[in-house]
DNA sequence: GAGTAATCGAGACGGTACGTCCCGTCTTGTT
DNA sequence: AACAAGACGGGACGTACCGTCTCGATTACTC
């Protein structure tokens, strides 16, 4: 594989790929996604494509990543309760648009079967997540709002799992509703 | 569709294919697995296949079904903390299997861009374990060990939630200490 | 293969099949004729037609012999060329007929590739024919009408082979203007 | 149906392909050739032979084409007995070849089926020879080897009718004799 | 008339080839 | 040099038939 110079790259062909995938993974499903029809959709050759990124899940995690780049951020009012809700919610919102959806559930399951897209998918939309949450759940533990001995990844788990749990195994549509119940349990447990 | 007779079904045929199923699925990847390769290496014609699975997940599906029915058991001790306790660890045990683990992850992966294979997941693994689950929290919750307001199919997802989070999104492996450490939360969060 | 004892042989069967595969080549080409498709829609299982017959070949051979049977004869006025165009007219016929060239054409195709129809198919319907020319043009001979050093199983392809020839290069289509203008020259070649 | 470029073809394909099929219908019957087969003999993707062409008769059919390209010629010393005689006895060579026989014999039945073949063959290899042999004939009328009533193409029929008689009738082996007795009865037919 | 053995209908089986889709690489001008 | 275009060798798809095989249920001879 030759190494292509990053400052000779046509914005233009970048651009019109990333529409493109995310276009058609709205119109059809992950799984129908090809590189073929994303070239030939976004009006690019297929090297164009091979050439800056390795595979469909590459392409849409760049597009997600913009996409999601200004969801960045943690609410802090000095509220946990309040703000953990806020943020609860908002990944509902994202987690119930049909179109996000379709690219979380599709990433993660191509992260399955490819260890790359698994730490790119970490690297790019999970841990700094997390992170921002567990910045959030330190502050709060300093503030006495958290018992000092309660494991605070382990709070993002049990409030990301759930979430996740239903996604993925479908066992039940996410809602606010369960987020609600399932904060007050979380926070039961580790407040003082 | 042709629906075929049932009574003439070749049990070894099935047996063969079911167990070459298996085979490949832990020599390669899910990913890997095809129907071509499951005919080839059962010595089966593919139309067998087809004759009786939608798709290689549904074959797997049944596999996994078949190896997992002895596992169809809750523990009651009358100590609901030692009884969730054995049987977190009984799943971390499987799900650190690197052989079942496959499937999972394969499975829960197809499953997200095939609803039949979402459904058939559902009903014949996930449902059955869960109804246990609960069966076991409401004996708990007459029993006065739970709390009584608390919601007992959240309580599920959160022991489930975290475990499936880091197996299918790899932000880290899946422990005996990391479910030691929610259980503790969640009974905290649910106890008088 | 066991011998199937031809006493115990459903004439009903038989005669399914034999309609079925004539009535199949009508509908569709020799070419899209299959054992399956006779099977079904004769009401019969795929071992009866093995039992009886090698190929599917071999099922239309015996349905066109059957429905042939009544013409071998050979038109014996006294008056050779009246004779023999009577018997060109009726091959043109034979040979227009849709239907009718529809199985030739397909049994002709299929001997290039299969000794056996073609022995089968020379035995069955060709040789006979030929035979009865021959023994028209023998008499004709010993009459003066023919010059006796003429051979006359040349003097049969001279007068079949062109209409072969159109029917199956299909340069153009077999007329009874062909066959007279042939005849013609024919006669005059072999006049005393 | 797309339609691919020409331009960009290739010719190492083409030819390998072309060598293979005439390789393989030598060592196998037609009807044993495969699209399949002469991929894997040719090293070549299936797709390259659709994309070029419709099926295994249009790939001989463009081989034998190729082979068959010198022998367009028709003698002409002057003596149309001769010449007829030359070229008939040619015919014989070429249609008892076993390799040119099985392609010739293997056309002619794809033919019986599939008009688009029946129309290629013609196009490629029957009617331009016709016609010189045609040519050949009406210069010998002109000249008055012929009677001026006689028509030309029923003497062509006549010529060639008898030999593709016996070749996919197999009623008796293509010879020379063969050929020389039906000259002499043509000639006898047409002479002034 | 009952027993029994072969044929029957049905169709599942192990296979082969079909024609299509997409993969990832390559080649050929164009910008 | 990157681009649009798309031909290439390859592998898997899901389908259609092949010819063989089992399975009861007739069915027609034998005793």
């Amino acid at each position: 594989m030759v190494t292509p110079n990053p400052d000779r790259r046509s914005e233009r062909a970048r651009r019109a790929i990333l529409d493109a995938a995310l276009e058609l993974c709205r119109t059809d499903t992950y799984a129908g996604l090809t590189m073929e029809g994303i070239a030939k959709s976004a009006g690019v050759g297929k090297q164009t494509l091979y050439r800056w990124w390795p595979s469909k899940a590459a392409i849409l995690l760049e597009a997600i990543e913009e996409r999601a780049a200004n969801t960045l951020e943690f609410p802090d009012t000095g509220d946990l309760a309040a703000d953990l809700h806020t943020q609860l919610h908002a990944l509902v919102r994202t987690v119930t648009d049909p179109l996000f959806a379709a690219y979380t559930k599709g990433l993660i399951a191509a992260a399955q079967s490819d260890p790359t897209i698994s730490e790119a998918l970490l690297k790019a939309l999970i841990r700094p997540r997390v992170q921002l949450c567990i910045d959030r759940l330190t502050k709060a533990q300093h503030a006495g709002e958290i018992r000092p001995e309660v494991d605070l990844p382990t709070v993002v788990e049990l409030l990301y799992g759930p979430v996740y749990y239903r996604l993925l195994l479908h066992t039940a549509p996410v809602t606010t509703t369960q987020v609600n119940t399932t904060l007050n349990l979380v926070l039961t447990a580790i407040r003082p």
